[in-house]
DNA sequence: GTCATAGTACGATTGTTTTCGTAAGCAATT
DNA sequence: AATTGCTTACGAAAACAATCGTACTATGAC
């Protein structure tokens, strides 16, 4: 019997992590001033929020100090992929170039942001 | 005075929005029947959250006769956009690039598909 | 008209996510 | 040792999402 863990992040534990793959490692103090930036809630909010990804085990901590300091479990690149293929099959009918047209079309990218893609285009045409 | 609807269509009702795009228009019935071949839920239920998403003016119906007939009433390409725009602020760090490149990366595109993005980027280019 | 069928309406329940209040611990300051 | 300030722990409320049971209605078949 295999213990299927669901580490699917909510939205608030994505914003959570965001913080923590920038910093590497971050106290509640830290994630918390973060987050008031661009929202607003209480820090016991920040707080137990970062207590139920331990459990979870989307974080790690180092308790060994009054102030625990946390790091992400989960990689960035990893949960991209996640939400970027869940997002494929549940609104782009599993089309990932219908995906990417559609981000290339909405925003704007800088000139060396289209190299970068460009790049990659033509050494993944080359692999076909 | 403003009122800012917050029409973000949860992950329920955008698997319903996918078969209302896909027909054009649809009884609660229909959609039901299509959502059955991925998941296993009563036809209440479909039912009760259609009623929901026409409240929250996600679709609209015609109940003229006793079957209503229901229609999206946000459009594919907005409601992908959003979701796009909200991912790409809570996972890539607001670069769009960041996002094509992992879709890209992680997904295999065809040939033909890689072609009408390189033509994409090619028109983005010339506008810079 | 009665019955069966297929539909809507809607309240209630359940589950999950987010939020916060409050208690308690620890350390530095007075 | 009392006060202040910053911390964790944790229960509980509030908000939101998903599910279903049941009542009611319209329509067509008998």
């Amino acid at each position: 019997m295999t213990i299927i863990k669901n580490n699917k992040p909510t939205e608030s534990e994505l914003e959570i992590l965001q913080v923590l793959w920038n910093e590497k490692a971050a106290t509640v103090r830290t994630v918390h001033e973060e987050l008031l930036k661009t929202k607003d809630s209480g820090y016991t909010t920040t707080l137990k929020l970062m207590q139920i990804m331990f459990e979870k085990g989307l974080v790690t901590r180092d308790d060994s100090n009054k102030t625990h300091v946390y790091k992400p479990a989960v990689s960035r690149e990893k949960t991209q992929q996640q939400f970027l293929n869940r997002m494929i099959n549940t609104l782009f009918a599993g089309s990932s170039s219908e995906l990417v047209l559609q981000a290339l079309g909405g925003h704007n990218a800088s000139e060396e942001e289209l190299e970068k893609i460009q790049q990659l285009i033509n050494r993944l045409k080359k692999e076909q």
